[in-house]
DNA sequence: CTAGGGGTAAAT
DNA sequence: ATTTACCCCTAG
């Protein structure tokens, strides 16, 4: 890190780094920003923040949540995204607890049966469940791919979950795999590599999903977009913008809408439930293929065996 | 050490 | 041109 003159050339902060801080505040309380870094559980991630850096995070993140931080002087613009019905009341609830948490999992249950929360939808600008989870494989970054319990519980405790929620990630993941976008590997899921094309170079950042939506089959256009990093992360943003009855709204329509994708997701997977047959084969292949590779004076073969499937 | 004010590179 | 969000500074 040199930054010999002035002006920081900026260091985002990565999920990681936000879900640490935020369990971080859970466990330690906010202002224990010293206890936090040094609690070996966060160090390993928090390691180049310093405890200043954890509190300017957690002021920036809290502003939107709710007029809470203390940034907010002259900066009041809200912007209105959402003409929604008119009659929106305007508790100003401010609660002013510094110390208190700021879980947003204790909305209440949607009312029943009055379809209220039926807003117009938007376009196809929502919050889609894909995302999530393509967020949470690559953001676990686990070898092997992530299995369902790990991305479920990514999920969970970084943002709200509906209800229901494992049932509709268990048919997104579905879908997900016969659609191609995922591949199955015992129990694990992981990003399914590029389409054909040649790879230039090997990314290994974060996201690989900038690349080019692969047009395998012809699932319905909507489906299969894909969206920009910075696309997902506006969303996210916006929900965590979301007062407690904006998310529930918002939180309703994409239950609706994953919904209807299950239903989707599972006659696709049940006419192509080739597909995950054919993953399961290429990896097999590809195992294979190590194995005949070994020996040679290759050191070590570390590249990902999901390079080589559609070699 | 933490809270808050303020500056400014980067993004929109 | 305006907004965001890292980073620095300083009082308590």
């Amino acid at each position: 890190n040199f930054r010999v003159v002035m002006g920081a050339p900026k260091q985002k902060w990565t999920s990681e780094e936000e879900a640490a801080l935020k369990a971080g505040v859970l466990k330690h309380g906010a202002g224990k920003w010293r206890t936090i870094l040094k609690d070996p559980e966060f160090s390993g991630v928090l390691y180049l923040r310093s405890n200043v850096d954890l509190k300017d995070k957690w002021r920036n993140m809290s502003v939107m949540t709710n007029g809470l931080g203390s940034r907010e002087k002259s900066r009041l613009a809200l912007k209105r995204l959402q003409p929604a019905p008119k009659q929106d009341e305007n508790p100003t609830n401010v609660s002013e607890a510094p110390q208190s948490d700021e879980e947003i999992a204790d909305v209440k249950p949607l009312p029943s049966s009055s379809a209220t929360i039926k807003i117009t939808a938007p376009k196809r600008s929502i919050v889609r469940l894909d995302n999530l989870i393509l967020e949470a494989i690559t953001n676990l970054r686990e070898p092997g791919g992530s299995n369902k319990t790990a991305i479920a519980s990514y999920i969970e405790d970084q943002y709200w979950a509906p209800p229901d929620f494992k049932r509709l990630l268990s048919g997104k993941l579905k879908f997900l795999v016969s659609s191609g976008k995922l591949i199955k590997v015992k129990r694990n899921y992981r990003i399914a590599p590029f389409p054909a094309s040649s790879y230039k170079r090997r990314n290994l950042q974060m996201i690989p999903q900038e690349a080019r939506q692969q047009t395998s089959g012809k699932v319905d256009g909507d489906e299969l977009r894909i969206f920009t990093k910075s696309q997902i992360d506006l969303e996210l943003a916006k929900m965590r913008n979301m007062s407690a009855q904006e998310a529930a709204a918002a939180a309703a329509r994409a239950v609706a809408e994953a919904e209807a994708a299950i239903e989707e997701a599972e006659e696709a997977a049940r006419e192509a439930e080739a597909a995950e047959a054919d993953a399961e084969a290429a990896q097999a292949f590809a195992e294979a293929a190590m194995k005949t590779l070994r020996g040679r004076s290759t050191p070590k073969m570390v590249v990902p065996i999901a390079n080589m499937i559609h070699a």
